[in-house]
DNA sequence: ATTGTGGCCTGCCCGC
DNA sequence: TGCGGGCAGGCCACAA
C-alpha cells in the first residue's frame, strides 16, 4: 500500500540489512521477478554478496550490492505495488508507521534473502503487483518528490494538456506521489485534479510546490500517506473537512479521485 | 510524443 | 452462510 512515505520507512528498515553476507535467495513466486533476469542469475549475483547502501527514488527501493565479483556494481530494485511490504528479521519496521492491520502469511512471501547470520529480508505482497528486479533503470523515474524544486515541478507540468493529477502521479516526471497523496496535495493546494497540468499560473505552481513538500513532510511525520486530512472524508457521503461541501468522486488519470468542488478550482 | 484504457493479481467487504 | 460484484494507496503494454 505504499507511496513515498511508506517506501522511505522501508528504506530505513532495509538499513538493518546492510553489510550482512547473503547465504540464500528464495523467489516465492517467479512472477515477482521482473525484467530480463532469470531466477538463476539473480541468485548467482546475490549469493555471497551483501547490501552496501539502501536508497530510494520515488517508490523504488534500491539496494546497492557490495562484495566481490560477480555482484560488484549490481543493484537490487524493489517495488511494492499496492499491497507490498518489507520485513527484516521478521519485523515490519512500521512500529513507527500506523498502518492498517497487516496479516503476515507465508504464502505471501514473494521474495526472500537469507543472511549467513540467520536473519532475513522478505518482501510480502498478496497481490503480486510489486516486484524485484536486477539493475532497474532508475533514470526512467523523474526527480524525487521530497526534494523537488520549483523548477523541477514546472518541468513536470510543462505545457501538458493532461489532467493535473495524472501528471503528479506520472512517475517518469515526478517520482513518489501516488493516488492518495495526489488527492491530499491537490485538496490542500485548492486545485482541481481535472485542471490541465499546463494551465497553472505561476502563483498556483508555487502553491502546489509548497504543498507537495509540506504534505510529504507532514504525512511522513504522522506515519503514512493514509493519514491526510482529506482521508476520513474520502468515502461515499464524505464532506470537505475545510468547507463542508459534498466531495465529488470520479475517475481522473485512471484512478478514483475525491475532491471538493467548492474550493478546488 | 502524449494521453487514455485495459489488464495484471488477490483479498476484502458489501448486499442479496 | 454463500456468492457475485465492486473495489483497492501501482504500473505496464498497447492503441489512438
Amino acid at each position: 500500500m505504499p507511496e513515498l512515505p511508506e517506501v522511505e520507512a522501508y528504506r530505513r528498515l532495509a538499513e538493518r540489512a546492510l553489510g550482512r553476507p547473503i547465504s540464500s535467495v528464495v523467489l516465492g513466486d517467479p512472477r515477482f521477478l521482473r525484467g530480463p533476469t532469470s531466477p538463476r542469475r539473480l541468485r548467482h549475483i546475490l549469493r555471497g554478496a551483501s547490501f552496501d547502501v539502501a536508497r530510494r527514488r520515488g517508490k523504488l527501493l534500491v539496494l546497492d550490492l557490495g562484495g566481490t565479483p560477480p555482484s560488484t556494481g549490481h543493484r537490487l530494485g524493489i517495488r511494492f505495488g499496492m499491497t507490498g511490504s518489507l520485513l527484516v528479521d521478521g519485523s515490519s519496521g512500521d512500529e513507527e508507521l500506523i498502518y492498517s492491520s497487516r496479516r503476515v502469511e507465508k504464502r505471501w512471501e514473494r521474495f526472500a534473502v537469507h543472511f549467513a547470520d540467520g536473519g532475513s529480508l522478505v518482501v510480502h505482497d498478496p497481490r503480486l503487483l510489486g516486484g524485484v528486479s536486477l539493475d532497474p533503470d532508475e533514470e526512467l523515474l523523474g526527480p524525487d518528490a521530497t526534494t523537488l524544486t520549483l523548477a523541477q515541478l514546472r518541468g513536470a507540468l510543462d505545457t501538458s494538456a493532461a489532467p493535473l493529477k495524472a501528471r503528479l502521479m506520472d512517475q517518469a516526471r515526478l517520482a513518489g506521489v501516488g493516488n492518495l497523496l495526489a488527492d491530499e496535495i491537490l485538496w490542500r493546494a485548492s486545485l482541481s485534479p481535472q485542471r490541465r497540468a499546463g494551465s497553472l499560473t505561476p502563483a498556483e505552481t508555487r502553491r502546489l510546490h509548497r504543498h507537495i513538500r509540506v504534505t510529504l513532510d507532514e504525512l511522513s511525520a504522522r506515519g503514512g500517506s493514509h493519514l491526510g486530512d482529506l482521508m476520513p472524508a474520502r468515502q461515499p457521503g464524505g464532506r470537505c473537512p475545510r468547507d463542508g461541501a459534498a466531495l465529488v468522486r470520479s475517475t481522473v488519470g485512471g484512478r478514483t479521485s475525491w475532491w471538493c468542488p467548492r474550493h478546488q478550482g
